[in-house]
DNA sequence: TCTGTCGTTATTGTGTACAAAAAGGGCAGG
DNA sequence: CCTGCCCTTTTTGTACACAATAACGACAGA
């Protein structure tokens, strides 16, 4: 049986993540406890479990407040992840793909560029497509075969990133993507070299254009909040 | 005042890191209450942050125990390592150091210098050797202007690295290093190198020296371990 | 009216009792 | 003699009570 401690903690942490509470707001353990009918010391273990994933901010005697974090942090961590994956791309290109990996990794690439070629492009097609994209660089984290990068990895992609002034809370998982088809094209595009890249065993290409695929998302980003449009989010 | 749960924390922290406690080695919870004479809350507190730091292993009903990290772990961490403290060296270069930060990473590099090229080499002079190249890699690292790369790189110098016969559990921080000179010397080659690059905002090399420079302390020790000598550790 | 201090109140930190689950040992059966 | 089951024991999980600390507000003095 799973502890009370580890399910309040995956709640609240899809919670945060969710976007379910204000960046900023106070989480009181009564209040808590009271609305999960558990006591407080479960509650307890899962705020310092997020606390010590980052997503909480903490002060003794003071309590936890969900993180807030700043434009300049979202882009730092978009910074690391780039490099981290392009890490990622350079060993998968260097190890090389299993047959059946390889199976796979190309029938998710030919199913996106199907989606990003074809006429209909609408949200189902824009879903499908961020769980295929989502799909992509998982596939490329595990081929790394390096379970400390694969982990590092997920940790820039599950931090939650908000904006300043905007109260949404958004993150990475969830791929809302709020730009124009172009975006998607160009993202493809670097997939298809990406791919070509591992499987041509070509690392350092590999690793090179994986970085500048996610630092350009970072700049998208940026660019977006910056001049306070409504949050984007790619996931590219 | 700082809560016992912290100051809990962080003792068992340095006691881990510091390899008093046989890797696999079982943390009992009464135990511990009793050897610091605090209850188990604080205890329970300080366990669960360790677990989520990725220093202990825990399983519900079980109890915690002292991870067990493989060789192969090792290389993995090593490998991030490299890459995070190239970008780091890279963003270094590209901001470049104000005054006061220049004035002082020449004096380390210097002090460094004079230390490898000197008569005397004893104890003394390669634990004042660890400490510069500590800072060395610290300044760097400041340097770069992302807090989140710096925890990240933090987090790959904290873990309890560990051989798989040897019991002795060693961590990059106390850089204990008991091969020849002639690595110092290789070593301090590259700092050379990586602070002339960071000096003249050549981003580039600065990344691919210092990329190199971790690799190869991580392929050292891979050696020294996997032939079974006695743990052997650069901070290089 | 502003400011500083004091007391109240709410919230967190710690200790401890009890419940629940797993580990270990003893006993019976094969 | 070995194996499997059951009971005991130990250890962890949870709840709750109390202590300690910080936030809040009221009041008095300037």
């Amino acid at each position: 049986m799973v502890t009370r401690a580890e399910a309040v903690t995956r709640q609240l942490r899809e919670a945060i993540l969710g976007g379910q509470y204000e960046p900023g707001a106070r989480l009181s353990e009564m209040a808590l406890a009271d609305g999960m009918s558990v006591s407080r010391t479960p509650i307890r273990a899962a705020l310092s479990v997020l606390f010590t994933e980052g997503l909480l901010d903490y002060e003794p005697n003071c309590g936890y407040v969900v993180r807030r974090i700043t434009l300049d942090d979202a882009i730092h961590i978009y910074t690391v992840r780039a490099t981290l994956e392009g890490l990622a791309a350079r060993l998968a290109a260097e190890i090389g793909l299993a047959e059946a990996e390889r199976t796979r990794f190309e029938a998710v690439l030919a199913e996106m560029e199907r989606l990003v070629a074809g006429k209909a492009w609408k949200a189902e097609q824009m879903e499908r497509w961020g769980e295929l994209n989502i799909a992509f660089h998982g596939m490329i984290c595990a081929a790394a075969g390096n379970g400390y990068l694969a982990s590092s990895i997920l940790r820039t992609r599950t931090l939650p990133v908000l904006t300043e002034r905007g109260l949404k809370t958004f993150f990475a998982e969830r791929a809302v993507v709020w730009w124009d088809r172009a975006a998607y094209r160009r993202s493809q595009d670097d997939h298809l070299d990406i791919g070509e890249a591992i499987l041509a065993r070509q690392g350092t290409r590999a690793e090179t254009v994986m970085r500048e695929h996610i630092e350009r998302a970072g700049r998208l980003i940026h660019r977006k909040l910056a001049i306070g449009s409504e949050a984007a989010l790619a996931l590219p």
